[in-house]
Parts: structure tokens; sequence; C-alpha cells
DNA sequence: TGGCGTATGTAACTTGGGTCACGTACATCA
DNA sequence: TGATGTACGTGACCCAAGTTACATACGCCA
């Protein structure tokens, strides 16, 4: 078995499995396949089929719609621990990928067939729960996505996302371009704002990563509803 | 047993729930109520606790996000023969509500307590395919949603919208400014629009409804990405 | 038939933010 | 140490759409 490490990591990554009945647990090892990507890879383009349910072990991706002018907005992210929503949503609802995603690091994925995952969904109460607890926190946070996009103005979300992508010492390591297409924005609008508030002395720019000066300033710009 | 009748019509607004065993449907049968809104009542604000999974039998309501300065943008709607899935939301992700829903008519529900809601998706196949195919079209819907909000413009949606409230005449009842509670946009920018449309000969407005003169030239114009 | 409430028409203005068109500054590698 | 690619800065411009401010217009009820 070359797996047995791989099992083991995934394990790890995602302890609720191990709440799972030793004779289902059994048959996810058996079962699961472990694809791994490119930096940059494609995962799925908007309409792809999905064969399997995916669950992120290393590396990461990012999941956007893109506009018909190339513009892109993040939907969400993937990351270590966390599992391919997108594709729950596709096994459920028997449709097609909702969206494209891309690897953003070299990644390796734990991938469930189709026909597995249904079958544990209907004898696993604790694999059900671990798919609806993310599948339902995908909704959640997808909602306030259409809020945003919908009633808040771009300077705003930009202040809020350079909060949630700092590190502990205010770091956020992202170009202008990749800010925007996180925003659905374009590169112009975002440098804009930035050297205002850079002018401001609220966060000092570098090539390719910018530093948080002033959190506070940031914080009640973007967050409470007023200006 | 005052609510025989009432369930017979709830069993037919929801056929699939006949394939339930006769067990599940017994108990279904046993635990469940029927609330009644009056028209315009508010069912649902956002941050409530959701102690029901919710079906319509009758009427409707429309499930919205609102903007700090007011302005609406419709989600999605209840109709009967539909569950308001944002209860299966709070339900699954066990948080309070995610919008605000108004009654758009005097509606009937069908509510089942949270309780046998988590009971009857751990014994019912039949009922946990019943919830999550609902479930899962609604995140379709909210992801096109994203898509459209984000990336399309106001005219595009707007004769988008037209074309799918229109009755089988072409007639669509509603407001100018229900139009714009719809798409979160506001009176007077519909008003501009559809005066426009009016003028090329599209459309006849009327007071509280408008009248749609030619399908094709609005499909075309709000259908395919170009203009 | 006059008045009141709701729905609509429309002009003038403002503004956020996308587009265009550059110029400049690093950074790496030959 | 230049050349080339990538990231950033900035101004000018434009347009969609929200805001303000009224003017009607319809429809019903007293």
């Amino acid at each position: 078995m070359p797996n047995t490490a791989l099992i083991e990591t995934w394990f790890e990554r995602f302890p609720s499995l191990r709440d799972l009945s030793d004779q289902h647990r059994a048959l996810l090892a058996e079962r699961v396949m472990f694809p791994e990507l490119q930096g940059g890879a494609v995962a799925y383009r908007e309409g792809w089929e999905c064969p399997n349910y995916v669950m992120c072990l290393e590396g990461g991706t990012r999941s956007f719609k893109t506009s018909s002018s190339g513009r892109e907005l993040l939907l969400y992210r993937v990351v270590p621990g966390s599992t391919c929503v997108f594709t729950t949503q596709c096994l459920l609802a028997g449709g097609k990928f909702p969206a494209e995603s891309v690897a953003e690091a070299p990644t390796r994925f734990a991938a469930l067939p189709a026909a597995t995952f249904h079958e544990l969904m209907g004898i696993s109460p604790e694999f059900r729960r671990f798919v609806l607890d993310d599948y339902s926190t995908l909704l959640s946070s997808i909602l306030s996505l259409v809020d945003e996009v919908a009633f808040s103005s771009l300077d705003k979300r930009l202040a809020q996302r350079l909060l949630a992508e700092a590190d502990a010492e205010g770091t956020v390591a992202k170009t202008h371009q990749q800010l925007a297409a996180d925003l659905g924005s374009v590169r112009e609008v975002i440098s804009r704002q930035l050297s205002e508030w850079e002018r401001a002395g609220w966060i000092r720019t570098a090539r390719g990563s910018l530093q948080i000066v002033d959190r506070r300033a940031l914080a009640s710009y973007g967050g409470p509803k007023g200006a």
C-alpha cells in the first residue's frame, strides 16, 4: 500500500473523518485517490462534470467567476483541511461545476468517487454531518458575498479584504492585480485606492506585497456600515 | 383531526413526500403544523432563529437582502410547492436566518419542528433527497445571482427579469418600485429604462403593470453576453 | 367632482469605478 | 550592466446608475 502515509495525512487534516465507524473509514481508505495539481493548473472549468468529492490536503485552489470582459471575482478559497464545496454542489445537484477553479500552489487532494460519496451519504451519519457542515458554511459565505457585491462600495470591500489577508505582522503578500481579481475589479482602481491610503499613512506598499500600518483605521473604514 | 384536509393538500403540493415510508409519513403528519401569514407580514428578519423547516402551500414569500440605504435585492421567492430554503440553511448550519423574508400574499405553510427535521434527515433517505435537492438548487441560483450582480449591467438584468416575470400574454404585473426592489436598484432608474424601451416600441406601460410587445428584442438585449 | 394616495415621467446633477494610455521602478538573468 | 518582464503610479476620460427635485397622472372614495 503506497497510500498509507497519504491516508494518515488525510485523516490528520480532516479529524472529523475519524468519527466514522471503522467499517466506513475502511471504505474511504479503499476507494480514495490522491491526485495532484501543479501550481497554476486549472482544476475545474465552468460546466465540467464532477466525478469526485474533493478534499484538500496541501496547497490550495481559488474558485471564481469570470465576466465576459475577463474580470474575475473570488467566490471562495479551498485550503488544506477544507473541501472543494463546489464538488459537493455538483454531486448533490447532479449538475456541472458552477465556476472556475485554479490551483494557487502545488496541490494535493483526496478524491472520493461519486458512487462512494453517495453511498456514504446514505449509510454514515458522521460523513453526512461532515459534508453538510461544509456545505452550509459555503452557502452562508456566498450570501455574504452577494450582500457585499450588491451593496458595498469597492473601497470598503478592499479594506476588509486587506485585513482578512494580512498575516500576524500585517503583511499582505499579494499584488494589486491579485487583489483586483479577488474583488472583481481591475488593477488601476486598486492601485488608486491603495496610494490614497499610503498617503494617509494607513499602509506601506512594496513590490508584490504591502504592509498594514493602521489596522484600526482600515477596520473602521470598511467595517461598520458608515464611512 | 382538523388537519386531515391540510395534510392532504400538503402531500399534493409536495408529491415527493409520498415516496417516504408509511412510518416516516406518519411521523410527518403527527408533527407538522400549519401556520399562516397575512399578506405583507414579515416571516423572518435577518438574524432570527429558525425553529422549523418550512414548506409553502399557498401564497408565497420573497426573501431579500436590504442595504444600509434601504435598497432591496431579491434572493429568491418561495412559492407553493417549494420550501423556504433559508430555513434549511439555518437548520443545517445551526445558524440564524440569513436574510429577510416577507409574505407577498396571504400564505399558508407546513412547518416541521427542527427536531423532527433532523430525525428524518437521519432515518429517511427519501426525505434527505427531497431536502438536499431543494437546497442544492438554491445554491445554484444564488451563484447565478452573484454572477449577475457582479458582472451584468442593470438594463440587461431588467430585460431578463421582465421576461421571467411575464405571463403567457406578456403581461408583467408589477410596479416600477417592485421591479427596482427585485433588482437591488431604485425606481427612477427602472422608469428611465422602461420609458426608453417604450419609445422603442418594445413594451407598453400602464399603471401597476406593463405589457411586453417585442419579446425577441428584450431577449436578445438581455440574453447573450453582447449588447 | 374634488381631493388624496399611489404610481409614473423626467430633467439635472453627482459619483464610483472601469477604461485608456502612458511612464516609471524593480528584479532577474544573461 | 544592459535587456526584458513584471509590478506599480497616475492622469484623463467616460459611462452607468444613484440622488434630488418636481411635475403629472390615474383611480377611487367621500
